[in-house]
DNA sequence: ACAAAAGTGTTGGAGATACACCCATGA
DNA sequence: TCATGGGTGTATCTCCAACACTTTTGT
């Protein structure tokens, strides 16, 4: 017989978030105990312990869920977090000793993400959540454990995927015009795209269709609207 | 106190081999016990569990020293697997109650890959492993728990980073000529490319640097030969 | 002389990049 | 009439794919 050990095994949410304008991420602000409140509030990627006899992708799910109510998202595997210190820096500690039968113990992370509209979806606080709130990419505070090391991560993988233009379309509004599309794919990459060539290229893919309406109410001239059909 | 469950983890390792004209990967035959040796060889890759405080690159390099003797190779980790009964089939079972305490315990494993030259390299089994031998990729046996998926999964990742030709001189000897390399390359990418298309990208390539030296004893015009020189 | 692999250039098409002005609307 | 973002075309370049014959060596 070898030695063994069980381990901690967490699941680790990156939860991007699309306003029109700015890319976002959604963090959850962790409760604290009563004695701990003087320290402030405590910032974190939505995430926790995996359950005995759980695939990874249900634990993904299900966690989302429990604490942001947000459900029926489609979460991709990226990466898997286990420096054995990840978890041990001593911000970390007083949370864990509120929540952790064993705080110190060696936890590794699965780590998630996903892309959606913010005007699609509602998340709520729940369970050791005590508030969710979005913020901008360029605008994370120091967060939990390593969570700011697993967004950069994420957010690398989320370029790759935009790139192959394997991603994005399902962000926007049913009817969106073809700025809106440059935006989202400008925030995602995080540089500026030349107009007409973006246009040309977005114009090629049989999956946006273009429909013989226009927006409305806007103070410029208005842009012809284009929908999404997947394929 | 959250309920939560400590869970068994593995690292597994996909070894690529190189012998200059198939892509191979290492695996290895699991010792029985005595009762169970009518059931026959079990060959998987090779694996084993994390402890604890222990990081997931650091196992993946233990174990695969543990396991084969190899040292020092360059793992690159890919994917989680954590399907609930990834372990549990009965080709399975009867030899995880030679060697573990919870024989039907949830084990998620971190699965890593590398690619080797086989000339470079000495497998040698030790622990729970009798034997290694080297396979052809094309010519795999049925293996322990999902091990043919993880290495269908290896083979895509190594593909996808051979296109971007971010792999591969390493495992060339010292000096090789450009045809070795396209043979390297074709084995991975398990395809036929054009010959001149290929030396011109590579010649392109700031890394790769001729020699004024050609092959010698070869029963036909020898080549020209380089040498990889990393940036 | 023959067998075996080395070595070599050109062309055509597709896709990416760079670039500047007029248009429609609401205020 | 002005401010605002919408909308458009061309020239150039780079990259990729397709394709066949001559050269050098050892036997």
């Amino acid at each position: 017989m070898n030695n063994y050990a069980k381990i901690n095994v967490s699941v680790d949410c990156v939860i991007f978030g699309w306003d029109g304008e700015h890319l976002n991420v959604l963090l959850i602000e962790q409760k604290r105990a009563k004695k701990n409140k003087h320290l402030g509030p405590r910032y974190a990627i939505p995430g926790d312990l995996v359950l005995e006899n759980e695939g990874l992708d249900d634990a993904a799910n299900r966690i989302l869920k429990e604490l942001t109510k947000l459900e029926g998202i489609y979460l991709r595997q990226f990466e898997a977090f286990g420096n054995p210190s990840r978890v041990k820096e001593l911000k970390d500690q007083d949370w864990l000793k509120e929540y952790r039968e064993e705080p110190d113990a060696h936890v590794i992370t699965v780590a998630y993400f996903s892309l959606v509209r913010m005007d699609m979806v509602n998340p709520e606080a729940s369970s050791f959540a005590s508030n969710t709130i979005w913020v901008e990419m360029h605008n994370i505070p120091d967060l939990a454990f390593d969570h700011n090391l697993i967004i950069n991560k994420a957010l690398l993988r989320l370029q790759q995927n935009v790139e192959q233009k394997s991603i994005g379309f399902e962000l926007l509004p049913e009817k969106f015009t073809l700025t809106q599309i440059q935006n989202l794919y400008e925030a995602i990459l995080d540089k500026g795209l030349d107009k007409r060539n973006f246009r040309k290229s977005i114009k090629k893919l049989e999956t946006i269709i273009p429909l013989n309406e226009k927006q409305v109410g806007v103070t410029h001239k208005p842009g012809q609207l284009f929908e999404y059909k997947p394929s």
